[in-house]
DNA sequence: ATTTATTGATTGAATATGATTGACTTTGGT
DNA sequence: ACCAAAGTCAATCATATTCAATCAATAAAT
């Protein structure tokens, strides 16, 4: 057997089992202990592998993003549905614009089998792009700390040479009369720009967010769809239903 | 058996086994090893496989585990000696930019305790770039199927929005007279695009890049100094030191 | 007839392997 | 807590396999 085939053979054991003794390892190659080790060492400089006493397990590979997606936290739920329901708008041959932020990134996935054009200012959201095989642009701009996402002026100028068929937002705050609010105010920037370019505009924004306002002006409330879950009152679905289309998910 | 014949068969028994030794294909097609070798070189040369110690492999698809393996399996601690090398040329309040690739990657790990601005085309780098807190702008563009580098006239453009101290690219051709080359044109026009706003540019290159020619022309052999390990013949060695910086790293 | 291309055999070098050794780690009993 | 036995480890060695380079023989083309 091939040195790399064996050492593929390794890690298709680790993938079906987190930990592997080297001794079980030596009978399903049947190669001796010694080649075994030298096999783990290897693997183990290349990243791929972490060695405990006895055998190996396989080291969490940052490829595997998507369990970020995937988390079951009751939060993640909720974005998980306004992110479907808003591809539901999304038509083939579009060209959107994806915010950065957790809940238009879940939008990924169920973009996949539509063909559709994407430009975005979020970081970990090409990458998801990419893995999906969609068509993707991204503005440049200074690489924001903590969230990646891309902000400054050149981002504000990039989205200007684009025209959007639907955009799609975070948000932080949405208020009556003080409409869309974010905490940064260069995000805040990136986002208006955004809508400016842009035929028709979607915010998403999980129920606790309504009421709320935050630092930096974005647009006032007529000027975005919003797409949220239940839990907003009656009386303030009532009122914003009136300014703008409000699609509320039943839980 | 015809050449054309004997490959087919060789292309044939890869498609069914992803990796095939040697031995059965000599097997397979009754003809010596060294014909064999000589076929694997060739299919090699046209990208078609890749050799590993004993046999070949199929490249190109299944872009599941393989892959993985075969991305860090070469060079992983050469990539690493070239970055840590690269990074001595950075000095304090350098304004950078960095090609996407893997060597450049690894680079951003060392450059944390410098205080130092990049300019990135390369996503994966801007995650890692923040998470180690250093200064990140990134240029814009259409994110390229499979390596998320971003290429394409916007991102030449960008990139003549930035001015740098010194720019560091990975390389895929080395070669005396046909300078450096890329497989992807227009990832050729985003590295000649930064190395003409860059006042000093550096090549990280393995050693197996060195003699080497791939499709796009990205610069002449001069118009950047060299990094690389042990490993290039000396008499190459001699011949490319006249022509400019060549950094070579001992193993 | 001469050149060119293809092939198989041979070579020394590079690489991969299995067994052995002594040091280290874990386990289980006192 | 201690010790001893068993298991595991990295390092080393000799062997076996695989490699690229070279050579000579044969077949095809000029």
């Amino acid at each position: 057997m091939l040195t790399i085939e064996r050492q593929e053979l390794i890690l298709a054991l680790l993938k079906e089992k987190e930990i592997v003794s080297v001794h079980h390892m030596c009978e399903e190659t049947g190669a001796s202990e010694s080649t075994i080790r030298r096999d783990l060492t290897e693997l183990e400089n290349k990243q791929l592998i972490k060695r405990v006493h006895g055998g190996a397990s396989l080291l969490k590979k940052k490829r595997e993003e998507p369990t970020l997606l995937e988390k079951t936290t009751q939060h993640q739920q909720e974005k998980e549905l306004i992110a479907k329901k808003a591809v539901t708008f999304v038509d083939d041959g579009d060209s959107i614009y994806l915010d950065a932020g957790t809940t238009t990134m879940s939008m990924i996935p169920h973009l996949a089998d539509k063909s559709v054009v994407v430009v975005t200012n979020g970081i970990p959201h090409v990458q998801l792009l990419i893995e999906y095989g969609i068509e993707t642009y991204v503005i440049g701009g200074k690489a924001k700390k903590g969230t990646a996402a891309l902000i400054g002026t050149k981002a504000v100028e990039a989205i200007g040479e684009y025209r959007f068929d639907k955009c799609f937002l975070g948000i932080n705050g949405i208020h009556m009369s003080r409409g869309f609010t974010t905490p940064d105010p260069e995000e805040a920037n990136v986002k208006q720009a955004a809508l400016r370019n842009s035929q028709s505009c979607f915010v998403l924004a999980d129920p606790t967010k309504f009421g709320e306002v935050s630092f930096a002006n974005v647009a006032n409330i007529d000027q975005a769809a919003i797409i949220t879950t239940e839990g907003i009152s009656t009386e303030q679905f009532e009122k914003i239903a009136k300014l703008t289309t409000l699609e509320v998910i039943p839980q």
